[in-house]
DNA sequence: GTGGTCTAGACCACG
DNA sequence: GTGGTCTAGACCACG
């Protein structure tokens, strides 16, 4: 089962760091279809956040089609994202791993190696746009 | 110069937005000690935000060291953040875009690519709390 | 609960003067961790202020430490300022008290004895500075 | 001659800070009648503002009569502020240096200090109301 | 022309 | 009800 964290202090809001970690778990795999999120009461006490907090996340996810809520039952993942084979999903993050385990040695904190992801991805999408245009 | 933008649906406020860029732009140094930040009028224009919205990042950055307004003259980078050499940095961006790459082609989107990152990330962190913990 | 009271005639903005006077409340003890300061609307009636005046006064003093924000719950004292036995600063007002009628006496009026105190405490640096660099 | 200091950090306009200094030298008579203020242009170096900010600062005292500016010569000053006797003023001011004294080897700071002295002039001026109203 | 303060007021996030 | 973000826009401080 997903374990949800909230940071106080980010200025995401906390309903929205919720609904991203339901999203990202399913784009890599950890949340499958039919499995159970953690009860609205479980988040409240593990992340101290307001009920309608957690209702307001899950009421999103189940917008988007992604969650379904049964009543007396609990919430399930009832949608996917992302498409990718999960053998290559494993291969690609491993390599992945390997690739962070370099960014480290030569020093990389955490937000610098988001920050070089950020800007490849963007010089990635500047360089498609130019393609598609041409 | 920094060019922002701003993505009005993002559950992240404007201001934050605004902040993170100058910090990746930081990090990948892209943006260096002495450069200048776009005018806050001049972002008021190109990203259609309110001046008050830009003050407000601006500010942050101040308080965080990073930047310095000069009333006049406009706001300069004064801080750094990440110290890697910038080979070394070309370096790794430059095998994360061969990976990017990789990944694109086993049909993986941003979203999916920024969660297997997030998650590798994680796990790293896990394992080297562990490390220091035994 | 600290009472504050904006002078809209001051060259002090309305936003420091609140900042200052949590600050000063926070030296003499009139403010300890755990209390609570006046929310936001409440601070907008009485000094007839914006609300984002209160914000930003509020936000410094977040930034710096000494308050913390719960939203939905209120703002809360959450450092301190200055380490003086209670006693020994009681002590002391006591004197200053006495001084400040003895200069009342003699005819002085506040901006003469701001002035004076101004001037004694910089002439000390001063001294301080030369024995420092002897 | 007085010499002027501009904290570019402070919240209070640079401007005002010089009108400040200007009037705090003549409550404790370091500056009298006569006495003639730094030229615009010494100011400009010595505290790295730019001319306008003195000449602004230099236009308010002498609307409030408190300086006179003679073309080619310079500006000088040409009223007062508070009026106690200079013995009187030097005892007090003597007495108050000891205060001080013991409130450092206490441990104060500063900002304790003034924050003290902001605190018994209010209680005073308080105190005063009352007597008022009575 | 550049940053900074502030108002009046809408609307959101959270408890 | 509490803090937080944001807009539209006036006006000030400074270079």
């Amino acid at each position: 089962m997903i374990n949800f964290h909230v940071d106080r202090s980010s200025s995401v809001p906390a309903y929205a760091q919720l609904v991203r970690q339901v999203r990202e778990a399913l784009r890599i795999g950890t949340l499958r279809p039919g499995d159970q999120l953690p009860t609205v009461r479980s988040v409240v006490t593990s992340c101290t956040v307001n009920p309608t907090t957690v209702l307001k996340a899950y009421r999103e996810l189940e917008l988007s089609g992604l969650v379904e809520a049964r009543q007396g039952a609990g919430t399930f993942v009832s949608g996917t994202l992302g498409h990718a084979d999960p053998h290559v999903m494993a291969r690609l993050r491993g390599s992945l791993a390997r690739w962070l385990g370099q960014a480290r040695e030569a020093g990389l904190e955490d937000e610098d190696v988001q920050a070089l992801l950020a800007s490849v991805i963007g010089e990635n999408a500047a360089l498609r746009n130019k393609e598609g245009a041409a």
